[in-house]
DNA sequence: GTCTATAATTAGATAGAC
DNA sequence: GTCTATCTAATTATAGAC
């Protein structure tokens, strides 16, 4: 039994994960070519041939932790409150869920947002990321027909000033700080919907 | 005269420009570490030591683009709309000349924006920059006390967020495109102050 | 599963001729 | 001001022992 609780030496799996969370700590601090594996050895206690064996490249540790963010976003698109109601009601759980997702995964997301397309793995993880813009801006679209946003603004122009406002966050959030996650959504919410200007009749708080 | 008109042998500082300028563009595509200066002379048509004349290191161009974007940006500052008035339109004038700037000078605020600090050149840049969002948060306070803006959400998170939209325009805006610079800094400050909730009274342009 | 040793290549930078 | 040739160090990755 103690076999099952105990860490066996082979702890398949563990040590993948462990060199993926050490591999894009450094990859965000350094950025992913000027990360040698050389650097990622010495920070695990490990010889880079150990890491060889877990990983057959170094561009293969960077899919995985792409992989990470984009599974995380696109998992948002299929849940039951991004796919019936309201367009606007659709749009605001899947802008509230970006927000939680980048800070769940932070690090991954934070490397996902720094990919440039210079490799095939890069390249695909732009591809799937264009997919998830494409679906949003289509909602933003359908909440300007239906009449719950303003349609004056090309869709796919808001589409990417919005998440750039949400996907700036990866700059400068830390878990450990003041703002909680879902303050820090009311927050993006409410400027991108209500914006920053005191209206003329001052605002009573519900 | 002619020597004067036509370009000269050593064409003094005309080299170094066109030097910056093709080596901001490969810092961009393949980013700053995964450019070697190889590839700079071969898409300069030049030598690797051809550069060293005309740069001391590779440091030292990423420096020059660096001061280039931040001096943009300081420049801003300084101008007589961002020190005299209202709070909320010297705040108005800001944010719409980052926007120019942003696209005036789009390589070099490009580079800016991906710069992290893993050298004493990038940790500078960032000093700077860090400065400049400090004056802008002070902007944002200000138009807040005076009750022009909200002040329901920290004016920190709200310099953030308003120049994480900002800066996103580097990651798809295109000179050639349809989108001229005047309407997406209109589009901004309207999503940034206004909001994109269409109002119980539909609006009435004027 | 981890190691040492090393192969093969490439990096930033310099020397010195022209 | 540009070149060829070269230096030194670092890089990704592999071979093969334990």
């Amino acid at each position: 039994m103690s076999e099952l609780i105990e860490p066996r030496r082979g702890r398949p799996g563990y040590d993948q994960r462990r060199i993926l969370e050490v591999a894009v700590t450094a990859f965000i601090e350094f950025g992913y070519d000027a990360t040698s594996m050389g650097v990622l050895a010495e920070r695990l206690g490990l010889s880079k041939s150990a890491i060889y064996h877990h990983f057959s490249s170094k561009d293969e540790i960077l899919q995985r932790a792409l992989n990470e963010a984009l599974d995380a976003l696109e998992a948002l698109l299929t849940d039951e409150q991004a796919r019936a109601g309201r367009a606007a009601d659709r749009l605001a759980y899947v802008l509230r869920g970006a927000v939680h997702v980048l800070v769940d995964k932070l690090p991954f997301v934070t490397l996902l947002l720094r990919v440039r397309g210079n490799t095939e793995v890069e390249r695909e993880a732009l591809r799937r990321r264009r997919e998830f813009d494409r679906a949003v801006t289509a909602l933003f679209v359908e909440a300007g027909q239906e009449g719950s946003l303003r349609s004056d603004i090309d869709a796919r122009v808001v589409e990417r000033l919005v998440f750039g406002m949400i996907n700036s966050i990866v700059e400068w959030y830390r878990p450990e700080g003041r703002e909680s996650v879902d303050r820090l959504a009311d927050d993006v919410l409410a400027i991108a919907l209500d914006g920053l200007r005191m209206p003329a009749v001052a605002r009573v708080l519900p």
